[in-house]
DNA sequence: GCCTGTTCTTGAATGATTCAAGTGACTGCG
DNA sequence: CGCAGTCACTTGAATCATTCAAGAACAGGC
């Protein structure tokens, strides 16, 4: 987990003023994987009592923007936002309770990053999402 | 292209109901590839003027519950739908105007549907998102 | 320490999607 | 063929994540 200091100089880093609201959400989004913005507003203010939610949404835009954090948002859920960067890893969704893990890709480093046909797209990133049900719906599905 | 007749036969055979509105959407997904919600009233509308938007809103969930249709809902972008259903397939998606294209799995016909490390869960689904820019935008941004 | 431009606060707006209540129509049965 | 019951559609309003806008506050360079 990193440091306050280290905040600063990955923020430093990518060329983006230091500000307490950027240093609390970059540490929100680090001690919570996965979490949504509601999530990370809530945790932004155990730090910082006062930061508005906009503030939020503008520092996640920037963070985002910036390559520091990593938003993902799988179809019908708000959106989340996780710490992991740079790295090429999916997701597993639970389709009932929309928890969120991490999965390393299987097939080397860009898996299916090479599409059967483009159409002339030139693609960048492949994303992959497992749809299925945790450990904790299945048992509470199937008893 | 289905006709009439073809649809309500789909609609039947999935224990639906056979309603005007119901052939007018299956009709307006299957013309109109990858199209969002607004745009798939647009094209009901034009067979039957009246219909709300409510009505095909509950008509795209129905036809997506029985598997007549599908939803994609890449991130940030409204939800939209399409007719092509029970093959393995993925979507390119144009970063820049949001365009969507079909694309079959390079790898086999269920790709990298074996996660390396699945915690636990029980998978059915992988789903993969192609991002790139569509050959309009590329010789747009790069002239 | 001061200036400039960015970032934060406050407060309201947007817009896709959903909820709710009532009317209407499809299907199966008599 | 006609009726009943249930499901589907209409109308109208609400929800809620996210964004827009205008002004105040602050970071970083001189």
């Amino acid at each position: 987990m990193p440091t306050t200091d280290e905040y600063e100089r990955m923020l430093r880093d990518a060329d983006l003023r230091v500000t307490r609201p950027r240093v609390a959400v970059l540490d929100a989004v680090h001690r919570l994987p996965h979490a949504d913005t509601e999530s990370i507003i809530g945790a932004a203010r155990a730090e910082l009592a006062d930061v508005s939610h906009q503030a939020v949404y503008d520092v996640l835009r920037a963070l985002t923007g910036a390559g520091l954090v990593r938003r993902i948002q799988p179809s019908g859920a708000v959106a989340r936002y996780e710490s992991r960067v740079g790295d090429n890893h999916h997701h597993v969704v639970c389709r009932s309770c929309g928890a969120i893990a991490d999965v390393d890709c299987a097939v080397g480093h860009t898996p299916c990053l090479t599409a059967s046909d483009d159409h002339g797209f030139s693609i960048d990133e492949a994303e992959v999402v497992y749809w299925g049900r945790c450990p904790a719906c299945s048992a509470a599905a199937a008893p």
